[in-house]
DNA sequence: CAGTGAGCGAGCTTCCGCTTGACTT
């Protein structure tokens, strides 16, 4: 055979990741050569849409830039052979990718079989090589109607909050839900009236037949509503006799959780590792590139069937054929289309693997939840005490558990907010019988508030978007850096605030009161919805409630899964949506107000003008004074991080008139201290230093901390020049973020990893700048700045046809 | 590039879902 006869004979095989492609040719042998997509190929054009209104919504697709090299690649492939197996995911996106594929390769039906698996096992792909079928325009229909529909939402709600709230924002189906689950709990909170009740707890013994003492620990079964009520009961309980009334046993069995998809990835990794679920997924990404864990994209809890035979075997050779019940879990998510597997190791008998110690941590995470998913269910029983208070009605309460089979609970047990500490305490209980008499050690009734509604972390807002079937295991994570990019959201520790509780207490035959303190509401890591947030959100919710209502996206994919079987042409669907939503759109921009979330607080008692806080051009603000009168200005400053136009007071805003202030002088210079974009800061001699969050008051702030702080600023700046050089000013070595780098006329230059930066001579540093200039001619910024410009350009031509075309039509 | 807060006005911003690197100051 030629060596071109030997080509032509070639199988391409295209799959959307390039890590399935190398295991996947591994399984198929020398015919087939396997490469990747990289995703999606072509997307809507960003001008006009990308979809021609005038012309039934006929999608304007372009091949994305990013991904010109790999469709080259693919198609001089395409020519060398005879048959091209489009091998995307099996589910709408996957379909679309494959046709967009066929497309844009100019693929015939002849040469092209579309094949489908949901496992990365030999067995999955030799059978889908098998049972080829073709594309399913059904299905990518569905699919165009979805991008189409995100499109339409997008870009033309976007600009009708440029115009009516502030430019720069954002709309869209996922992100303006995700922010409006935010703003509605901080309404809650805001909203929340804590009330307290007295609960009682007591320490008892209980003395064996060997004269033995054990402790036992019980709660009262009633909470007294006044620090009067609890008095009189402890007060009763110094002389009461305490029997035991009842016990009983009852046998309970817990199961282990299913296997890992993303969104339950993302929840246990935040509560047991703490990670952000960016962290989790790049994480997860590096151990799926080399080949540790399957595919960490999904909604699927599916296992293969090698994979549980294996954990079978692994589990039995470890611990034992009684530790062993495979189950097959079923997805509880609205709309999953489980592509692919669940997320567990790739070999099931490995334990442990090399890497970094939160890549070892996942896999351990990983490796624990998958293997115990297959074991056995845990048996145990809980007893349950009354005691009985003599001359009371109230009985106290006691339960403990004994574990009389782990099972699963040996490998893995699934976090709640509960503590560890917690799970121990209801352990064992001492021996116990009806009748018993028990001795009283002491009693307390603490105050306990009830509790507010929690913030949502980031992966608790996953949780409750995967419930609500909004967003794809692809998309969390970037939702929701880009609700925090938008200024919507910050991620945040609050330290709470002391409270005041009362507790009474009875020990050694007296009653005693006292007043304590404890810290409440304090958040790590919480999403804290902005005043921008709250404003467009409010807007939105006013305007195109049904946009933003929770069952948007159900109802729509309800007509993606109608277009997918054929019962409806997509370009209709879409119609029947847009006519009414581009209407609702237009009356929006002519009706509404502007809006700037705007609300009086009162008037300044010195001089009687009014003060109000609103959204200005760079966020919240509080004013003091009129802008119609027009003999005097009003005067302006922001809000604070931690302050909100919805809960700031009149106090808070005119305290904020007080600054700047003027400390004093050091080194016979002023020292200013104020707020400005980037927060509180301290001025000195032309130069800025910030305040430390949570610990300096700019309200409060002395002179001889702020001079503390200059120093330390001038300390880091110090720092920051590593070294100098006479003949040449321009050029500096610098320390970074990312270590030491070379900074030559505002453009930086990286130091190689094996050269030490402090050894540098001046001939050595021009090189790198000069290699530097020649492997990339940019930095970030200049490459970005380039790309805007040059879209810029494209977009400008655009805009201003468009322009003229709608005032042609009007 | 930090005390700003609709001066003219043009041009720009934006969506959701598939995928990875390249590169950050």
């Amino acid at each position: 055979m030629t060596q071109k006869a030997k080509e032509k004979a070639l199988n391409l095989v295209i799959v959307e990741s390039p890590a399935k492609a190398k295991t996947i040719e591994k399984f198929l042998g020398k015919d087939f050569l396997v490469k990747s997509s990289y995703g999606h190929i072509r997307d809507l054009a960003k001008k006009d849409f990308g979809v021609d209104l005038a012309n039934n919504y006929q999608p304007q697709y372009v091949i994305s830039s990013d991904k010109k090299d790999v469709v080259k690649e693919l198609k001089s492939l395409v020519q060398q052979s005879e048959t091209v197996w489009l091998a995307s995911d099996e589910d709408r996106e996957g379909e679309a990718i494959a046709w967009h594929l066929y497309e844009v390769l100019g693929l015939t039906p002849a040469q092209t079989k579309r094949i489908v698996f949901h496992e990365i096992t030999k067995e999955a792909i030799l059978k889908a090589i098998k049972n080829p079928r073709p594309i399913d325009i059904n299905l990518v229909d569905a699919q165009q109607a979805r991008r189409v529909l995100d499109r339409l939402v997008g870009f033309e709600l976007s600009p009708v909050l440029w115009k009516k709230v502030k430019p720069s924002l954002s709309a869209g189906r996922v992100q303006s839900v995700a922010v409006r689950l935010l703003v509605e709990r901080e309404r809650e909170i805001n909203a929340f009236n804590a009330d307290s009740a007295f609960r009682v707890v007591a320490r008892f013994f209980v003395t064996d037949e060997d004269g033995k003492k054990h402790e036992l620990r019980a709660e009262l079964n009633h909470r007294f509503k006044t620090e009067e009520e609890a008095f009189q009961f402890l007060s009763h309980c110094k002389n009461g006799q305490f029997s035991v009334e009842q016990v009983t046993r009852k046998p309970l069995t817990k199961s282990p959780a299913a296997p890992f998809t993303t969104s339950t990835l993302q929840q246990e990794a935040s509560r047991k590792l703490g990670f952000s679920v960016g962290q989790t997924m790049s994480v997860a990404q590096r151990l799926y590139e080399a080949g540790k864990i399957t595919y960490m994209r999904t909604d699927s809890v599916n296992l293969a069937d090698t994979a549980v035979a294996a954990a079978v075997q692994k589990i039995k050779s470890d611990m034992g054929e009684k530790y062993v019940q495979t189950r097959q879990f079923k997805t509880k998510s609205k709309g999953a289309q489980e592509a692919h597997e669940a997320i567990r190791p790739t070999y099931m008998d490995k334990e442990a693997v090399s890497g970094t110690a939160a890549e070892q941590k996942l896999y351990d995470l990983i490796y624990k939840r998958t293997l115990a998913s297959q074991m056995s269910d845990a048996r145990i029983e809980r007893t349950n005490v009354n005691i009985t208070v003599s001359g009371s009605t109230y009985k106290f309460h006691a339960s403990g558990e004994v574990i009389l089979f782990d099972g699963f609970l040996k490998m893995y047990i699934e976090s709640s907010d509960v503590e560890k500490e917690d799970e121990e305490a209801p352990g064992f209980l001492p021996p116990l019988k009806e009748q018993d008499v028990l001795g009283l050690i002491a009693m307390e009734a603490r105050e306990r508030w009830t509790q507010k509604p929690p913030r949502y972390s980031e992966a608790a807002l996953v949780r409750k978007l995967e419930e609500q079937g909004i967003g794809r295991p692809s998309t969390y994570a970037p939702t929701i850096s880009t609700i925090q990019q938008r200024g919507y959201v910050v991620k945040e520790d609050r330290p709470g605030n002391p409270r005041k509780y009362r507790l009474v207490q009875l020990e050694a035959g007296e009653v005693k009161k006292s007043v304590k303190t404890e810290n409440a509401g304090a958040e790590r890591s919480k999403l804290f919805p902005t005043d921008i947030g709250m404003v467009v959100n409010d807007f939105l919710v006013k305007y195109f409630p049904n946009i933003v209502d929770y069952e948007f996206t159900a109802k729509v994919e309800k007509e993606f899964d109608q277009i997918a079987v054929g019962d409806v042409q997509w370009t209709k669907a879409i119609d029947q949506f847009y006519q009414p939503f581009h209407n609702q759109v237009e009356e929006t921009l002519e009706k509404s107000e502007r809006n700037t979330g705007e609300r009086v607080l009162g008037s300044d008692p010195k001089t009687g003008k009014p003060v109000i806080v609103r959204i200005g051009r760079y966020g919240p603000m509080a004013q003091l004074g009129d802008t119609e009168n027009e003999d005097e200005k009003p005067a302006f400053a922001s809000l604070t991080r931690e302050q909100s136009i919805e809960t700031i007071t009149l106090e808070e805003a005119l305290k904020l008139f007080e600054l700047p202030r003027d400390l004093g002088l050091y080194e016979d210079k002023k020292v200013v201290v104020g707020i400005g974009r980037f927060g509180p800061y301290v001025r000195h001699d032309g130069k800025f230093a910030s305040l430390k969050k949570g610990v300096d008051d700019p309200m409060e702030i002395s002179l001889e901390r702020a001079i503390e702080l200059i120093e330390e600023k001038r300390e880091r700046d110090n720092k920051k020049i590593i070294k100098s050089f006479e003949k040449e000013p321009d050029l500096q070595i610098l320390n970074g973020r990312w270590g030491p780098y070379i900074g030559y006329k505002g453009k930086n230059f990286k130091i190689p990893k094996e050269k030490d930066a402090e050894k540098l001579s001046f001939e050595e540093c021009l090189k790198l700048v000069e290699d530097g200039g020649k492997k990339a001619p940019a930095t970030k910024k200049a490459t970005t700045k380039k790309k805007t410009t040059a879209s810029g350009k494209k977009t400008t031509a655009s805009k201003s046809t468009k322009a003229k075309k709608s005032a042609a039509k009007k």
